[in-house]
DNA sequence: CTTGACTCTCCGCTTAGGGGAGGCTATAGG
DNA sequence: CCTATAGCCTCCCCTAAGCGGAGAGTCAAG
């Protein structure tokens, strides 16, 4: 019989785990002095306790080790641990990936401004309109017309809170005119379609974002870095990226506060 | 000025989580309703935010986004942070590496017999004599003639609590007879040397553990696990396996009480 | 005026223990 | 036999980054 210092020194493990794994019912002290609580242990518990640590060390967890203890799912659980820790890997590399990618930044500017993220775009209902633009600057001379339009056709329909509202490059390269693009507004339902405007369900994707301060002329330096990043770390862009438009020439004079995001639907390779 | 659930659409970022950075003042809303208390944010609250987004999923602390949104140290916690991972990866993949050792057992009976774990072991002073012995049942013959020995040179001097009592091999290869060993046992302190009964202290070690329990007859199945256990999992044995004697013929009658841990030192490859 | 959707604060919960306070117990030395 | 010290006990709070829920106040539409 051992006191649980001496326990603790063999076993080279914490009194507090000791006690804990006590209190967790993991692994009882073989007898607890009545009087005066203290636990004594035995040399037959060194092989649960190896055998728990030895499940420690890998990441199971203790609730899950107790059910392992009691007899069960040994196999499923190791198993599923197994394809955890697959996961953990692929993260911490991709972790890895994103974080050299900004250290390598020659200057920390571009991280600055544009800190590519990932997220969900959730599915949303949009009209939409297709076009051939002759030019860069031409977009939002016919944006309002489309908005008066769509509300003519469908007085009731409302924009989602918070609007979201982008243009969708139909051309894989760069143009400098004839820009081939789709205009989005997304809303909350289906309404009916006038002339080549046409509502559609747009589904969820995982999508790379990059945030853009400034003017549209500087745009393209967003997109490289981007595409850099979707590179780099290893994703693939797997649609027509879009570009949402956050503050504009309709609602900010100085251009300095325009703001526009990014996204690129992608996948990790 | 957004309301949270606004502002919360827009960035896919939980109410929950914003009221957080409030709290931690990592990211204050722009303006907050002295009355109602609720919080208005503005889409310049973007892009700090998208910067913060960024920085999260990389795996930077709430804690060192601060810091480096005050200003300082942008290059040394990213620099910290990319190490962090890094040995991230190397757990995770030294888990991954054990945890498919086990579920590669045949049966899972040796994982249960034996449940290999990595334990420092530290450092300690023994008295040790080095013998060949004729046969591995002759061990036991003569030890307590060496704890007698030690004891008449060193009336004072008492063995570590717990006990700490094992046999290296110095043989690297197996033997059946005139087996080449060191016996050892730790003590508190330095004392008087009697003939080849020498004083030494042994530094702390990583060890990866096995339990043996039975007749000293299996003891060889136990071997073969940790020495496969160590290959499998790219260790390498840097030095020769201790066998720490726990119950024994001393004290247990019953053989299949006997309790024998392996001790061998190694480092991850 | 009511309903329902939003928002607020406050509290508890999550893992696997760590740190420490305050008090009891065991043992060795004088 | 007394005391100093080390060891042990329980109890409480703490961790990181939020999540879930309770109870109450707020806002806009019908």
């Amino acid at each position: 019989m051992y006191r649980i210092g001496e326990f603790s020194k063999m076993t080279k493990t914490t009194i507090k785990t000791l006690r804990y794994y006590d209190e967790m019912g993991l692994l009882k002290p073989a007898f607890v002095d009545a009087e005066t609580g203290y636990r004594f242990y035995t040399t037959k518990q060194l092989v649960p306790l190896h055998y728990i640590i030895a499940l420690r060390q890998v990441g199971v967890s203790i609730e899950e080790i107790s059910l392992i203890v009691s007899g069960q799912s040994f196999h499923e659980i190791l198993e599923k641990r197994r394809r955890e820790i697959i996961l953990e890997i692929d993260s911490s590399k991709d972790r890895l990936s994103r974080i050299e990618f900004i250290l390598s930044g020659k200057e920390e500017e571009s991280f600055m401004n544009y800190g590519a993220i990932i997220k969900e775009l959730p599915e949303c209902i949009v009209y939409s309109k297709k076009m051939t633009v002759p030019n860069y600057d031409a977009y939002f001379e016919v944006i309002p017309a489309i908005g008066e339009e769509v509300k003519k056709a469908n007085p009731n329909l409302k924009c989602s809170v918070p609007e979201y509202c982008f243009i969708v490059y139909l051309d894989g390269e760069y143009r400098e005119k004839d820009i081939h693009i789709e205009f989005c507004e997304a809303v909350e339902a289906f309404g009916a379609e006038t002339g080549d405007i046409k509502f559609k369900k747009m589904d969820s994707v995982t999508a790379v974002s990059v945030m853009h301060k400034g003017s549209y002329s500087e745009l393209s330096k967003a997109y490289a870095y981007a595409f850099k990043w979707i590179e780099e770390n290893e994703y693939k862009a797997i649609d027509n990226p879009r570009e949402s438009y956050i503050d504009g020439i309709w609602n900010k004079e100085d251009q300095a506060d325009w703001l526009t995001e990014l996204q690129i639907p992608v996948v990790k390779k």
